[in-house]
DNA sequence: TTGCTGAGTATAGAAAAGTAAACTCATGTC
DNA sequence: GACATGAGTTTACTTTTCTATACTCAGCAA
């Protein structure tokens, strides 16, 4: 007899977030067409990805809608496909931002970040940073997490 | 004869940071934490994760001083360590909420996200957003990235 | 018609993760 | 002393993921 009165951890945007881009070389991908790589010979390059993951990855992405399929063509050859991002994958942006802020926190070189990401136009840094509706700035202490409107126990079993 | 010119990916601040945080169930027990998770069995019992790899994770992150071990102390029973979150481990929530914002808005239920988050006093719901250092709310589309301090170009092969 | 190129597919082997169950270890209760 | 408990470790096995390399395929060019 075993009562478990535990959140149903399943429901999760979290963990369903990283059902898409939790896989390794997934958003190194995204980073690589956010910082202009669009072809499949790009990525394979830069990243050094394996072929058969690279294109099950990508045909993920197109799949999710994160990704989108164009196509282009240099003056004597054929037309080819290429990979552009989505305003859904637009939105992943806050998510990367956090995590290259902490790399460039605790896991940067000695000399400092190899990128450095800046507001276009005004051209001062940008960081990711937590604020309430309200405009209030919110340190990660500050956020109190409360059951929403799917929030749901574990069955007993 | 092969003329890479291509930038060093391994130098990112987000690959380094995937190295740390990438491995399945790394982000899934660091949420449990901050939902109030400190003991092995909380893991164990809310994630269903293998007892293996949790241990693995966990040792991992408290290496990596994301989370430290104190002790706890059920009355009748004798002391048994515990796991809390470091600072080091907080600066981590602006990346987590990114992931929790992406789902709650593309994966949620029908219903709406399972957990919200909240500014403890004020109430308002909470998100993460890109700022620039003068105080602008930055648009994805509108972030520049330019090579920083420690940028490299790969070596010619 | 032979070769070249970019974008894949196919396949085989290695590594990691998942599953399940047994075992250890310290200490507190009966 | 015998047993219970939480926090692991160990072992054995299956499945999935990762890596590396070879192969295909369409169209352009010589």
């Amino acid at each position: 007899m075993d009562t478990r009165l535990d959140r149903d951890a399943s429901n999760c945007s979290i963990a369903r977030t990283l059902e898409v881009v939790g896989e390794k070389w997934t958003i190194l991908i995204l980073r690589e067409v956010w910082y202009g790589s669009s072809r499949f010979g790009d990525f394979e390059r830069v990243l050094g990805c394996p072929r058969n993951l690279l294109a099950a990855r990508l045909r993920m992405l197109v799949e999710e809608g994160i990704l989108a399929t164009e196509t282009y063509k240099e003056p004597g050859s054929r037309s080819r496909p290429k990979y552009v991002i989505t305003p859904k994958g637009m939105d992943l942006v806050p998510a990367v931002m956090g995590l290259l802020q902490w790399g460039d926190r605790y896991r940067a070189d000695p000399e400092g970040p190899a990128m450095l990401t800046r507001h276009r136009g005004c051209g001062a840094p940008v960081d990711a940073q937590i604020r309430c509706e309200r405009g209030h700035a919110v340190h990660a202490e500050d956020i109190e997490s409360v059951p929403g409107p799917a929030f749901r126990m574990k069955a007993a079993e």
